[in-house]
DNA sequence: CCTGTTTCTGTAAGCGCTTGCAAGATCGAG
DNA sequence: CTCGATCTTGCAAGCGCTTACAGAAACAGG
């Protein structure tokens, strides 16, 4: 089927393909009269415009690019739903891709979007190979960084803090008379939401005076399995902990598992708490104390800002998204406390 | 920053840009000793080709459109995972969308996806609104339905038989001496899997002669929540089932907790079953019997199936993809039994 | 050394659309 | 009725790339 254009649809009305392509892009721009005869040929002919065409042409794809670090989670899920839902009133479309928490491949990603020429771009968190914001900044295109909030990133950031927000986990254990922690961290090199929030439970804990030697504190990749390894790795010291610290929830839900399976119970003999607040958190038995982090809610003021920006807008200015502490079953007073 | 074009590589290495158009598309199209110096000319003005301009020049758009039912879940963010990781190699993109399981917006986000210029579609199920795949077919686009397997479908399916999947996991319970069954079903109106998933089910009950009336079978959207609620009813009937058949995971989870509250002891007083053995089901206590479908398997093979096509290749023929019946702690005989 | 092949490269014609420019149309004010 | 301002439109020049086509170069065989 040969394509539809504008030429065609210009032929049909008896105009130019000049008019056709303003009424296309902004009806205003032609006379009133014009803008239902071009409306019905569109119709009529199925005439749908080519991307690559307009693109090439006015140098904007409508295109947002988006590099997650996995998609095999609902984690990232929530926010990638919420931008494709705001940007796609806008008649923009995001592309997709997932570094699988891998710096080198999220280069390559971010390489491949850009060349796809993507109008901005979202991506997770602030760390990243050397060169990949220049990159992003001399191509001169949108970016925005969510699941953080850095006041000296590169480019605006849509998130939360990380640090703060562990923080407040670890400071609720402290008062509720814990001395002794184990933290179970997503590993550090490439990932800044976990440094952030190993960061936040270590001033929590040096502010009050409470001590957090290398040991007590596990670096795993995400993962039930290795939340059960990293858990049982912490319970074998001696004196054990009597609060466990997950970085991310399913550390946190493997803990609960292995702690069940060991005939531990949470929190009479150890305190647990997870980092996200996934839907398993609520239901899960004890319920998890955990930090319900603002997933779909980055993913659209993401979108609405990217948006704003290539409007020629002046963007709400980004700022920290609240996260909300809940305390819930699975921590309470130490052993004997 | 003006940007660098093909002319710009072309200049600096002193060829034409056919030369290195050719050479970036084919490496093999040009002469050996050129070969290097192009390259080091790209890579030293990092030069990116423009997407629009290669997809309106040759035709070709290198992405491919992704529509799923939803993101929010990590049901298809394995899928979509694994797509993509399949295609990128070849140097093709995915473009997503989520219509959140309704046809209307499905229809929307294809067209959207037709509109910029997709190479080829990845659909789940084949319950749409009419017209859509034609508009496909007319567009000429490849493109391939995961998650089912029928024969009559208008395009290739590369999915796996929910009705067979779902008779084995009725027959395990009727084995077991179950005889009264209860439901929990996806809404059936434009989910083809939950509809086949019923049906397998029905068929093996039929076969035994076990009856399933009307009220024995709930739909709901998938959730935990939801998964609660349609146990909670169905437990209230009376008689009551001694095991209830869950046509998505969330439901069964929902109904084990749900259980757990109401002081049931699974597979003691009711026996649960699950559908797509996603992580938790593994884990939880009792652990889920359930199906486990191959999503990832899905998604890579829709991949590979269309840059196939794509490619003028002859692809394999597509066929149910094996499912695995998992029996795990959640089923036993019936009370009494 | 010539001819027929084969390989490689440059030329140039678009792909479908946007947009600066300028001309034509319209209109209100003087 | 004239003039300038304001709208509206068509013309045409690209946007950066691919791809026949044909010419040039290289090579083998006779």
């Amino acid at each position: 089927m040969a394509r539809v254009t504008l030429e065609d649809v210009a032929r049909a009305v008896g105009v130019s393909a000049a008019t056709v392509s303003r009424y296309v892009n902004d009806p205003g721009r032609v006379r009133e009269a014009l803008r239902d005869p071009i409306q019905r040929a569109i119709d009529e002919l199925a005439y749908v415009p080519h991307g690559g065409a307009r693109s090439l042409a006015s140098r904007r794809s409508r295109m947002i690019g988006a590099v997650f670090p996995s998609l095999q989670t609902s984690l990232f899920g929530g926010a990638l739903d919420a931008l494709q839902n705001e940007i796609a009133a806008a008649g923009y479309t995001v592309v997709v891709a997932s570094s699988g928490y891998d710096p080198a491949r999220e280069t390559v990603q971010v390489q491949t979007l850009l060349a796809n020429g993507v109008d901005a771009l979202m991506l997770v968190g602030g760390a990243r190979e050397p060169g990949v914001h220049r990159l992003i900044e001399r191509k001169g295109v949108p970016c925005v960084i969510t699941w953080v909030s850095h006041a000296d990133a590169p480019f605006p950031c849509i998130g939360f803090d990380n640090a703060r927000a562990a923080r407040d986990v670890a400071g609720h254990l402290v008062d509720l008379g814990h001395r002794r922690f184990g933290v179970i961290s997503g590993h550090l090199e490439h990932n800044d939401r976990a440094g952030a929030r190993l960061a936040g439970v270590r001033d929590a804990l040096a502010d009050r005076g409470v001590a957090l030697d290398a040991a007590g504190v596990v670096c795993a990749s995400f993962g039930v399995e290795e939340g059960r390894e990293a858990f049982r790795r912490l319970m074998s010291r001696d004196p054990r902990p009597t609060a466990v610290i997950c970085g991310a929830e399913p550390f946190a839900y493997g803990a609960l598992f292995e702690a069940a399976e060991a005939g531990l119970s949470v929190p009479r003999d150890v305190s647990i708490t997870g980092f996200d607040d996934m839907w398993l958190a609520a239901q899960i038995t004890p319920a998890l104390t955990t930090v319900r982090t603002p997933r779909a809610r980055m993913g659209a003021l993401a979108g609405r800002h990217l948006l704003a920006v290539l409007a020629g807008e002046e963007p709400a200015a980004p700022l920290a998204l609240p996260y909300e502490f809940i305390v819930r079953q699975s921590s309470g007073p130490p052993p004997g406390g």
